[in-house]
DNA sequence: CTGAATCCATTCAGATACTG
DNA sequence: CAGTATCTGAATGGATTCAG
């Protein structure tokens, strides 16, 4: 059973590897959590769900993942603007695994940090 | 249905957050696939499968991993010294979320990248 | 062989103030 | 309301050298 090398994580031009890159910051997966537990959700609402970030990273968080298509950004030319956020089919495909690596951090936390 | 707001990812105290925050690195994910191919590996070995990462990280890296229990560290008395690395059970049972999360890589590659 | 130690550049991330 | 701009300190990560 041979791996391809293009694909073989273990390469630094392995395309898991760039995928990967790009989720595994500090706020990315907890945006994408939130936002498949509340369907769509305005910037202010993303802001109260998640109290310590800050406004600049999640404006720069939100716009990379709508760069790497995991989210939605629809904005209304309203006056006071209104801008609503979801996941894209592909980011839902994404929560799967995601929500593994929840229950696995949920089952073996006291373990790991005592 | 109540969200315990202990374990509501959401809030900066839960566990959930306090786990993914310490393999949320740039580095952690790849060295616990690479010892999850091959089993236990050597220092040297584990900085041939992973050309890229200095000496630097991949001692910050596994130290990290150890002390959070996601892998063994073996060390043998001998000249030239011998240290062992592979993963505990802890970080076998996180490689099934990884899995999933390379295979929704794969499989979103070219769409999030073009 | 398996690191530890040091230095340095880059990036990240928070606080604050401001805009349409 | 939904951001942007700017400043600053902290953290990350690479290169290099040294040690047991």
């Amino acid at each position: 059973m041979k791996t391809i090398q293009r694909l073989d994580p273990l390469y630094p031009t392995c395309p898991i590897r760039n995928i990967i890159d790009r989720i595994s910051d500090k706020w990315s997966l907890l945006i994408l959590s939130t936002l498949n537990q509340n369907g769509i959700m305005r910037y202010k609402e993303l802001n109260n769900a998640i109290p310590d970030i800050s406004q600049k990273m999640l404006s720069c968080t939100l716009k990379r993942l709508e760069a790497n298509k995991l989210i939605n950004r629809k904005m209304y030319a309203e006056i006071p603007p209104r801008v609503e956020y979801s996941l894209t089919e592909t980011g839902q495909k994404l929560m799967p695994a995601i929500g593994m690596m929840v229950e696995w951090a949920l089952e073996h936390y006291d373990e790991i940090t005592k």
